[in-house]
DNA sequence: CGTTTTTGACCGGCGC
DNA sequence: GCGCCGGTCAAAAACG
C-alpha cells in the first residue's frame, strides 16, 4: 500500500466518479465514451442497438458503481490502519533512535555488501560509495500508478517487499536475496500488434539498454531503467505475450526514488512515454503526470482549509480521470473487465 | 552537439 | 568443466 496516499489528505478522493443516481449513468456513458477511445479490437463499438441491451448496461453501470463505492470503502479503510500502522511504526523508529540505535541499520548499501564484486567489467562500481544515497523511503508513486495495471485476472505481483534486506548474516545471504529482491509487479498492457516498439506509457521516463530474444518467447525482451533520476534503481523489462501478441508484458523492478517527473509543458495528449521511438524521440515525455506534488500546504484557517481541501480533491479527482482516461493500459484494462461483465451478465447471447 | 537507441560482446548463475 | 541463458555493458549509429 502507499503511505503516499493515506499521507495524502486530499486524496481520499471518493472512486465514484460519478456514478450515482440512476441518469447519470447514463449521461456516464456518453462523457466517457468520447474519452476512451476503446481499443477497438476488443469489441465492435455497437452504436446502443437494442433496448435491452441499453438497460442491461445501465444496470451493469449500477452494479459497477456499487461495487465501486465498496472498493473505496475499502480503501478507506486500509488507508486508515496503513495510517495507524504507520504512526506506530514511525513511533518505534524514533524510540530506537533515542535508544542510541546510531547502527542498527546494517545498511551495507544494500548491494554492496556482499555482491561479488566483478559485477560489472568495468571498474566503476568502486565508485559507489559516495554517491547514491538511497533515499530512505521511496516515494511510492509508481505502486500508485500501478494500480490501474492490475487487471485481477492476469497481474501477478510477487511483492518481495522486503527489498535490500540486510545480509550481514553471510551464508543465507544468497538465498535472502533472492527472497528479497527488489519489489517487482506486472503490469499487462494491450497493444497494437502492429507497433512494434517495445512501449508502455506509465508516465516515467525511460531509456532502454538492452535487448534480447529470450528462450521461451520469440519475441525480443527489451530492458529499460528509468532515466528521469540516475540513481533510480528501477528497471522495467517489456515483452510481448508468447500467446496473445497484442499484450505487452512490462516488469518492473524496484521502485522511483523520486517523484513523478513533470508532465510536458504543452500537447499533453499525445503518446509519450520517454522509452518512445515510435515517432522518434520523446525527450522529456513523461505521460501521465497523475502525481500530485507531494509538497507542504500551507496551514490555513478552517475554512480555508476546508476550501482548499475540497479544490485540490477535485483537481486530483480531474487529474486522475484525465490521466487514466489517457492511458491506453488502463482503457485495455477496462476494456477487458467490462467486456468480460457483459459476457457474463447477458447469457442471452448464446 | 547532446541524448537515446541499437546491437554485439561480455559476464555470472545455473544445470548437467 | 562446459554450455546455455538472461542480464548488462559500451561503442557506434541515429535522431532532433
Amino acid at each position: 500500500m502507499d503511505p503516499w496516499i493515506s499521507s495524502q489528505p486530499s486524496l481520499s478522493l471518493d472512486l465514484r466518479v460519478g456514478l450515482p443516481p440512476a441518469s447519470a449513468a447514463v449521461a456516464a456513458v456518453a462523457m466517457v465514451k468520447p474519452k476512451v477511445l476503446v481499443e477497438e479490437d476488443f469489441f465492435h463499438q455497437q452504436p446502443l442497438k437494442k433496448d435491452p441491451e441499453v438497460a442491461a448496461l445501465e444496470a451493469e453501470l449500477k452494479r459497477m458503481g456499487a461495487e465501486n463505492r465498496q472498493l473505496s470503502e475499502m480503501l478507506a479503510a486500509v488507508a486508515a490502519k496503513y495510517e495507524a500502522l504507520q504512526s506506530q511504526f514511525s513511533d518505534m523508529v524514533t524510540a530506537s533512535a533515542n535508544n542510541g540505535g546510531g547502527g542498527n541499520i546494517p545498511s551495507s548499501t544494500s548491494e554492496g555488501g556482499s555482491v561479488s564484486p566483478s559485477r560489472k567489467r568495468k571498474s566503476e562500481s568502486l565508485d559507489d560509495s559516495p554517491t547514491p544515497p538511497p533515499p530512505p523511503p521511496p516515494h511510492p508513486h509508481a505502486a500508485a500508478h500501478h494500480m490501474h495495471v492490475m487487471p485481477g485476472a492476469a497481474a501477478a505481483a510477487a511483492g518481495g517487499y522486503a527489498d535490500q534486506t540486510e545480509c550481514t548474516s553471510g551464508e543465507p545471504c544468497k538465498r535472502i536475496r533472492e527472497e528479497c529482491k527488489p519489489k517487482i509487479s506486472k503490469l499487462y498492457v494491450h497493444a497494437d500488434p502492429s507497433d512494434l516498439s517495445l512501449v508502455v506509457k506509465d508516465g516515467y521516463q525511460w531509456r532502454k539498454y538492452g535487448q534480447k530474444v529470450t528462450k521461451d518467447n520469440p519475441c525480443p525482451r527489451a530492458y529499460f531503467r528509468c532515466s528521469f533520476a540516475p540513481a533510480c534503481p528501477v528497471k522495467k523489462k517489456v515483452q510481448r505475450s508468447a500467446e496473445d501478441n497484442t499484450i505487452l508484458v512490462a516488469t518492473y523492478e524496484g521502485e522511483h526514488n523520486h517523484g513523478q517527473p513533470p508532465p510536458p509543458p504543452q500537447s499533453a495528449a499525445q503518446n509519450s512515454d520517454g522509452s518512445g521511438k515510435s515517432a522518434g524521440k520523446p525527450p522529456h515525455a513523461p505521460a501521465a503526470p497523475v502525481v500530485p506534488h507531494r509538497q507542504h500546504e500551507p496551514v490555513l484557517n478552517g475554512e480555508q482549509a476546508a476550501a482548499a481541501s475540497e479544490l485540490i480533491r477535485r483537481n486530483l479527482a480531474e487529474q486522475m480521470a484525465m490521466t487514466l482516461t489517457r492511458d491506453p493500459s488502463f482503457k485495455a484494462a477496462l476494456v477487458t473487465a467490462l467486456s468480460g461483465r457483459i459476457l457474463e451478465l447477458s447469457p442471452t447471447k448464446d
